[in-house]
DNA sequence: GTAATTGCAAAAATTTTGCAGCATT
DNA sequence: AATGCTGCAAAATTTTTGCAATTAC
């Protein structure tokens, strides 16, 4: 939702089903997830198309993607700040309150060269079922 | 290299080199990369044997695993302390200085009932050579 | 009307797995 | 000797792309 620069694109159907769908879900769903539930609603969408809006929307900064280290991507559609913890187990994904930001030193933005954009704080863990 | 639970691994030749050249490299290499420089040393390893073994070494953090939201994932030899910053346009990965272990609030872990094991922080920005 | 977007199918890219033989402990 | 590990090839998974038709602007 919200304040990213999405008028350069169309509002498309497909667009604003998929927007919907991960903006109702808190469960960081995969793009194949989010394909399920879009097509409840909208049977002749393609994944291609839920691929490309994800992208689109990644880019534009109107979605989040969370990427694992094994198995496919996962996405969120609130992008107010927050943290997320990731089963090391299971891969589920939780959100946390939001971490306060880490500051960053000024040197290391001139000794990179890196124009800095962002930044990511993400907890590992081992969720609730998987500790038993 | 260093502290981590390799005990319960043979260390075989194939190991080694890919530790190794992985511990040399400051580039944090793809799998595929990786793959490529191994194989000057060693050219009948394969690919497969380098995907097992980084998942082996990476399971008990003897290395890292960085990914990515695009792209196949990016492997670190380097496990000291250390961040993180990611170009969104080319995907390179360079390293900054440690920022502050961020400060995890009693509740948060009460409230999620996850078992914390650690946490990550990575800037994202754009390169020096992707700012032209 | 124009250009972005879509569905479909096919391909590409990335990662994992089965298995028989080999090597480390 | 036992069992973990390897190379190879094949498969599985995840993501991207070409293209003609459709749709938003």
């Amino acid at each position: 939702m919200g304040s990213a620069e999405l008028s350069d694109l169309r509002m498309t159907a497909q667009r604003r089903a998929i927007l919907d769908e991960l903006c109702k879900l808190t469960s960081h769903p995969t793009a194949d997830e989010l394909y399920a539930r879009v097509r409840r609603r909208m049977p002749r969408i393609s994944l291609a198309t839920v691929y490309r809006n994800l992208d689109l929307l990644a880019r534009r900064g109107a979605i989040l993607c969370l990427p694992d280290g094994a198995g496919p991507r996962r996405f969120d559609g609130d992008t107010r700040a927050h943290g997320h913890i990731r089963c090391v187990d299971c891969g589920r994904v939780d959100d946390v309150p939001s971490p306060p930001p880490v500051r960053i030193r000024k040197g290391f933005e001139k000794d990179t060269g890196y124009e800095v954009l962002g930044q990511r704080v993400e907890f590992v863990g081992r969720c609730p079922a998987c500790r038993e």
